[in-house]
DNA sequence: GAGTCGTGGGC
DNA sequence: TGCCCAAGACT
C-alpha cells in the first residue's frame, strides 16, 4: 500500500479507481468495485456489466429463486430452480399446474408452504396483475409468502428500486461494520436502517446482491476472509480483532424428542399404501406412509398396536430426522398384503415414488423398510 | 414476540 | 458427534 501511494506517477483519479479501500469513497463505491470483480455467477442473476448497460433480470426469475432461497442454501437451491424454470418458462404457467404437481416439484427443498404459497403468489399475479409482477416493495409485499426481506430483494434486483434488503447475509456484513452488541432480532430495525442508509441510489440491485455475496464468500459465520474484504479500513469488528463475535443471537432453546411409528404396506404387484397430509402445518399438505401421532413420550404409538390395519406388521427398524424445533424417531413396521380399500389412502407403484410430494423423512421410513425403493433397480 | 416450519452440509 | 447455519414468512 505504501509503495503504490508513494508512486508519484498514479494519479489521485488513477488510484480511486485501481484500490478497492480508496479512503475517500463511499461504502456503497467499495462494495460496488468489489462485486465488479468478485461477483458470483449463477443462473437466476444478470451481470453486473449487463445490469450496467440497463438490463434486468426477469423478475419471475427472482421471486422464483428468492422463494427457494429462503433459509436454504444455494447449492441446494439450483437444480430445483432449473428443474421449475424448464417446466414452467412462465408465472402464468406455474398459476395454471395442479398444486400436486408443485409439491412433488418442491419434494426435498422442505419448508413446504413455501410451495403452497409460491402456488397462490403465482396464481395472484396471473388474476389479479395480468402476469405481470408488480414492481414496487408495498406491491410485491402483498403478495402471499413474499416478506420484508422478499419484497426489497424483487424490487431492487428485478427493478432497481433502492430498497433496503436485509437478509442474514447483510445482518452479518451490518453487524460487524458497526459492531452492533445488540443481539439478534431485536436489534434487526437499527440494522436494517443502517442498510438504509448505505444503499446507493445508483445501481440498487447490484449493491443488494454485493452484499449478500460478500457475507455470502468473506464476511462468513467462521474464519471471514477480512484481508479480502472492500470494509476492512471500515470494519470495528475487524478494529476489535474478533469479527467472528458478530453478529450477537439470543440464546436457543432446546430441541425436544418425539416418538412414532411409520407403516409401510406393500402388496404383491408392488404398490404401497401412501396418504395426503392435510393442508396446514409441519408437512402439510405433502404425501406420507402412515404414521402415528408423534408424540413427545415413547409409548403406545411406537408399536404396530395402531397400523391401518390389522396384520404381521414386522419391525423394520428406526429412523432419526432431525426437523426446525424437535427430532423426530419413527419405529418403522412393514407387512406383504393384498390391495385393500383403506379410507383416505391409496396404492402407488413402488416404481413411481420419485412422482410423489414425498419429504425427505417419508422417502427415510420408506427406505429402512424397502432398501430399494428409490433406486433405478426397481425402475 | 415467540413458535412453527425442512433439509443438507460444514466443522 | 452435535451444533450451527442457509437470500425468512406466517401466526
Amino acid at each position: 500500500m505504501a509503495a503504490i501511494n508513494d508512486a508519484t506517477i498514479l494519479s489521485p483519479m488513477t488510484l480511486s479507481l485501481a484500490l478497492t479501500s480508496d479512503p475517500g469513497a463511499t461504502h456503497a463505491e467499495k462494495l460496488l468495485a468489489w462485486y465488479d470483480r468478485h461477483h458470483r455467477e449463477l443462473p437466476w442473476r444478470t451481470s453486473p456489466a449487463a445490469a450496467k448497460a440497463g438490463k434486468r433480470a426477469d423478475p419471475y426469475h427472482v421471486w422464483l429463486s428468492e422463494v427457494m432461497l429462503q433459509q436454504t442454501t444455494v447449492q441446494a437451491v439450483k437444480p430445483y430452480f432449473e428443474k421449475f424454470l424448464a417446466r414452467w418458462p412462465k408465472v402464468t404457467d406455474l398459476a395454471a399446474a395442479p398444486s400436486e404437481d408443485v409439491m412433488a416439484a418442491w419434494a426435498g427443498l422442505g419448508y413446504y408452504a413455501r410451495a403452497r404459497n409460491l402456488k397462490k403468489c403465482a396464481e395472484a399475479v396471473a388474476s389479479e396483475h395480468g402476469g405481470i409482477f408488480p414492481d414496487t416493495e408495498e406491491g410485491l409485499r402483498a403478495l402471499p409468502g413474499i416478506g420484508d426481506y422478499t419484497s426489497a430483494a424483487v424490487a431492487a434486483i428485478a427493478f432497481n428500486r433502492p430498497s433496503a434488503v436485509m437478509d442474514g447475509n447483510v445482518e452479518r456484513v451490518i453487524s460487524r461494520l458497526f459492531a452492533i452488541d445488540a443481539p439478534l432480532p431485536g436489534s434487526k430495525p437499527v440494522m436494517k436502517a443502517k442498510v438504509a442508509a448505505l444503499t446507493p441510489t445508483d445501481r440498487p440491485g447490484d449493491f443488494a446482491q454485493a452484499m449478500m455475496d460478500l457475507g455470502a464468500t468473506i464476511c462468513t459465520p467462521k474464519r471471514p476472509a477480512c484481508a479480502l474484504c472492500p470494509f476492512r479500513d471500515d470494519c470495528l469488528a475487524l478494529s476489535e480483532h474478533d469479527p467472528e463475535r458478530f453478529p450477537v443471537k439470543a440464546a436457543k432453546k432446546a430441541k425436544p424428542v418425539r416418538y412414532g411409528a411409520a407403516f409401510v404396506a406393500v402388496t404383491d404387484d408392488g404398490e404401497i399404501l401412501l396418504r395426503r397430509r392435510i393442508e396446514s402445518g409441519l408437512l402439510g399438505g405433502m404425501t406420507e406412509v402412515p404414521t402415528t401421532d408423534w408424540t413427545a413420550r415413547m409409548d403406545g404409538g411406537t408399536t404396530p398396536d395402531h397400523a391401518p390395519f390389522a396384520g404381521d406388521w414386522q419391525p423394520s427398524g428406526t429412523i432419526v430426522h432431525v426437523f426446525t424445533h424437535f427430532e423426530l424417531r419413527l419405529s418403522v413396521f412393514r407387512i406383504r398384503t393384498v390391495a385393500q380399500a383403506i379410507n383416505g389412502g391409496w396404492w402407488e407403484p413402488v416404481t413411481n415414488l420419485e412422482a410423489q410430494a414425498l419429504p425427505t423423512v417419508m422417502k427415510k421410513a420408506i427406505t429402512a423398510a424397502i432398501p430399494l425403493a428409490f433406486t433405478k433397480s426397481l425402475n
